[in-house]
DNA sequence: GCACGCACGC
DNA sequence: GACGTACGTGCGTGCG
């Protein structure tokens, strides 16, 4: 038998993360804030669904125990006091915890802390496998072979469970070196003062080197600099919070942990206690979580009371799979999986399946991709996400993932996604889920997360969902581009693109010492230490210390951009150093150090690249985003070059369409001049910029050139002579002399663009080639910012929105041709106009000639669509 | 947790 | 009169 599971959660923790991180408006219905008890029994479903403890304890602070003041006076002085709106929820989750049958341990003159810490040692020694949940990172030194620390983040849904490698990865040192490192670097919240310039990086940097606190402040004589002389001074300090962060095992509890047995409760005493409080939404969720298979069937049976029923496990899912005996005839057709938990139908197969987490899916096999497969042979599936649904059965990255094609059992024509439907549809809303989509399309308000309920509203969503599509002329979009880009989409993601670590990790030390230096320079340049990162006190700096001449202002302050500290280059040496600071950090932190954070289990990069969310048509990229890899400056072009092919002695290979947004408006608006300047072959801007001017080609200087690449730069993004008078750092005056001028010189792209403007009034919205839609709501604002914004969208729109339509199309004919003709070769990356492969060196020339083919080749339009491709042992080479 | 300022890409 | 150019994602700060 598995060895038992026991969860510890520190209640005082937890109830504050809840409070602060709900708004304050939910109350009972006697006017009582709950929202601090709301969040927090959330959480606790959360984990308990995710984790499946067999038991459950909760405990609370009660007091401070005496060696914490006694080491420390100042500990915990500055916390401010309990809000009162908080103060009063932590009864009324005792009692909610009562009626769950949840034990809650509590000892006076004891924090929850070494409540957890006692809990832990008593469960692991008697063999069981203890979970912390806690928000407070100083439990980390408690974890060990069987203790974990489940901390929450980002929103209360979010959780992340703390193993020793995961502490290690995350912090830099291990549990048992966790007070140590809080001895050193401190603790804000709590006023321990730990040793003043040391934080996280610094600490764990001095513990790998010499291992323990007390060694540190012995060789604290070597360490050179401030550093050393902070540590030297402040070696008591460091002593007092290592004391006060050490977390105690020997609390006085009386609780037999062995017998803690989840799920025990009285059911209407559980069920009036959550409805007392009007927490309607948890009640399903708890009916989902008591234990043991039957109560997951029995939701199941709410739907299809008739089934039989069995229990599959797959790779990160369990699902509650049967067969019906009977399914309404008219009922929906195909059907629904949501991305958070659903049920979903599959009326052709007469099967339904309890999914989790989105990343589940249903089953019949033995293995959970069998079945998917099986599901997908055989059915017409419809889900809220198809592409997060298809991944959950072979997690990108994931060394286990071993889960076959998964891409291939993707039948665009056989599936239906909701989210895509109903982003063809109005491209400008911003959430997809299935719950919204009911409330918008089925009128219906449906509880995220109640998977009978989700099931049901998106299996009525199809239907409904084709029908408008078809009504709003999105079906071909829908059918021919979108949904064949899935497959494709999904294959690039499981694939994932290599990073050279160790690239990385040299840029890493390189720019480190950089930004160290940086810092120093500017700070002795201001006359004093600051955070330079704070727009707010670099700008007290700046103008205030300084008195530096103020640019534009923010909403709260002084502006510290990139423009105003160009304009403050010439008069003092610290803007240009402060520009330096900025761009070495930005890149250090969003890049250098955060990308080696994300490499799968596999060594490689897994983006997500999501399909709903640009209203332009655009795809975006998250998690980590790949489509903002810098290449403008030197050391961003050292970060593209990490960028890497799988297998040594691969090539990169990127090929870029080159002009494509102005290529499409010469196309639309049939301008003779633009026409022509595209077929001439000469430099695009420097053609733009002989006709605006009215002088010779070979008469364009680079000023002039300058300025007309702004002017088209202008046009593909929705051009007002504001925004050009601000690119071109010129007058209002000057700025709408350089647009009329270059309206003069393409007289039917001002036409076209005027024109389609007007059509955007009249109908809404505005259109590309391949008739993907946008609306424009903005268009009918008394609002003229609004109103203009507007109109700049609506002739923006169908350049930018035909060029992602093109790719898209050019995405889903390579892949075709890249497999039909059985090339080694792999579409990795998508970049808006720049697809990246990598290719063993014997294919290059095959892939080049292919690629060009179906990317030039996608469109017939009145110009030539012109593809660069170039290539390289890495991304920034292949050029 | 969230708003904000800022900065990277196309 | 006034977004000092579109579309995104993500970092750090400061506040609660």
């Amino acid at each position: 038998m598995a060895e038992r599971t026991l969860a510890v959660i520190d209640g005082n923790s937890l109830l504050h993360r809840a409070f602060h991180g709900l708004p304050p408006t939910m109350t009972a219905p006697d006017g009582r804030p709950t929202n601090a008890v709301f969040g927090f029994v959330s959480m606790l479903f959360k984990m308990v669904a995710d984790l499946k403890p067999d038991g459950v304890i909760v405990a609370f602070d009660r007091g401070t125990p005496a060696f914490r003041t006694e080491a420390l006076a100042a500990y915990k002085v500055h916390r401010p006091p309990t809000d009162p709106d908080l103060k009063a929820q932590f009864p009324m989750v005792k009692e909610l915890l009562a009626s769950l049958a949840i034990p809650i341990v509590e000892c006076e003159g004891w924090e929850g802390d070494d409540v957890l810490g006692t809990l832990a040692e008593r469960g692991a020694k008697a063999g069981m496998r203890v979970l912390l949940v806690t928000g407070d990172k100083d439990a980390l030194q408690l974890v060990d072979d069987l203790v974990q620390v489940v901390s929450t983040r980002k929103g209360i849904t979010d959780i992340v469970v703390y193993d020793r490698d995961a502490v290690i990865e995350r912090y830099g040192v291990a549990p048992g070196q966790v007070t140590d490192f809080l001895g050193l670097k401190g603790d804000t919240s709590d006023n321990i003062p730990g040793v003043p310039g040391v934080g996280e990086k610094t600490a764990a940097k001095l513990l790998a080197e010499f291992g323990t606190l007390d060694a540190v402040l012995e060789h604290a004589g070597e360490i050179k600099g401030k550093l050393g002389e902070n540590l030297r001074e402040h070696a008591d300090a460091a002593r007092a919070s290592r004391v006060v962060a050490t977390i105690r095992r020997d609390v006085p509890v009386d609780i037999d942990v062995a017998s803690v047995t989840w799920g025990v409760w009285d059911e209407p005493e559980a069920l009036s206690a959550l409805s007392a409080l009007a927490f309607t939404s948890l009640v399903p969720r708890l009916r989902a979580l008591t234990p043991s298979v039957a109560s997951a069937e029995s939701v199941a049976e709410e739907v299809a009371p008739e089934a039989e029923w069995r229990v599959l496990e797959g790779p990160e899912a369990t699902a509650w799979v049967g067969r019906l005996a009977a399914h309404p005839p008219d009922g929906p057709v195909g059907i629904a999986l949501g991305s958070g938990d659903a049920a979903c139908l599959f009326p052709e197969e007469r099967a339904l399946a309890f999914a989790h987490e989105g990343t589940v899916a249903l089953v019949r096999g033995d293995a959970a991709g069998t079945a998917w497969e099986e599901v997908c042979a055989s059915c017409l599936v419809s889900a809220g996400d198809v592409k997060a649904l298809a991944q959950g059965f072979c997690p990108p990255g994931s060394a286990s993932g071993s889960g076959g094609d998964v891409a291939s059992t993707i039948d665009p024509a056989r599936m239906f996604d909701c989210g895509i439907a109903a982003y063809l549809l109005e491209s400008n809303r911003s959430d997809f889920s299935i719950s919204a989509l009911a409330a918008a399309y089925l009128g219906r308000t449906i509880e995220p997360g109640d998977p009978v309920a989700e099931s049901s509203a998106a299996a009525e969503l199809a239907p409904v969902l084709r029908a408008a599509l078809e009504e709003w002329g999105g079906t071909a979009c829908f059918e021919t581009i979108e949904m064949p880009l899935v497959p494709v989409l999904v294959r690039m993601e499981q694939l994932g693109v290599g990073v050279d670590r160790a690239v990385l990790a040299a840029l890493s030390e390189e720019t480190h010492a950089q930004i160290g230096a940086l810092v120093t320079e500017i700070h002795g340049l201001a006359g004093c230490e600051f955070t330079i990162d704070s727009p707010k006190q670099l700008g007290e700096v700046l103008f205030e210390k300084l008195g530096l001449p103020t640019g534009k202002r923010t909403k709260t302050g002084y502006s510290t951009d990139a423009s105003v500290l160009a304009d403050l280059a010439p008069l003092h040496p610290i803007a240009a150093k402060v520009v330096a600071y900025r761009e070495l950090t930005k890149l250090t932190s969003t890049y250098i150090d955060s990308l080696p954070r994300l490499v799968g289990e596999d060594g490689r990069l897994h983006t997500t690249f999501n399909q709903t969310v640009a209203a332009t048509g655009r795809l975006s990229s998250s998690s980590p985003n790949l489509q903002n890899i810098p290449v403008r400056t030197e050391l961003g072009r050292r970060i593209r070059a990490a960028f890497i092919p799988a297998r040594a002695g691969d090539l990169m290979v990127g090929a870029d369409y080159s002009q494509i947004e102005l290529r499409i408006l010469a196309h639309l608006s049939e301008d003779p001049g633009l026409v022509e300047a595209f077929t001439s072959g000469a430099d695009f801007h420097a053609a733009t910029a002989a006709r605006i001017f009215g002088v010779a080609p070979e008469a364009v200087d680079a000023e002039m050139r300058r300025k007309a690449k702004a002017v088209n730069f202008g046009i593909v993004y929705g051009i007002s002579s504001h925004g050009l008078a601000a690119s071109l750092d010129v007058g209002y005056a000057e700025a709408q002399a350089t647009i009329d001028r270059y309206f003069a010189a393409y007289p039917r792209v001002r036409a076209y663009l005027d024109e389609t403007v007007a059509e955007a009034h009249k109908t809404g919205y505005a259109e590309t080639l391949y008739g993907r839609r946008r609306p424009i709501p903005e268009l009918r604002s008394s609002n003229f910012n609004l109103r203009s914004f507007g109109e700049r969208t609506a002739m923006n729109h169908p350049m930018q929105g035909t060029a992602a339509d093109l790719m898209k199309l050019a995405m889903i004919e390579v892949d075709r041709l890249l497999r039909a003709e059985g090339l080694e070769s792999r579409m990795v990356l998508q970049v808006h106009d720049e697809l990246v492969f990598e290719a063993p060196p014997a294919e290059l020339e095959r892939l080049t000639a292919l690629v060009r083919e179906a990317m030039a080749g996608v469109a017939e339009l009145r110009v030539p669509l012109e593809v660069s491709v170039g290539s390289g042992p890495d991304w920034a080479s292949a050029k």
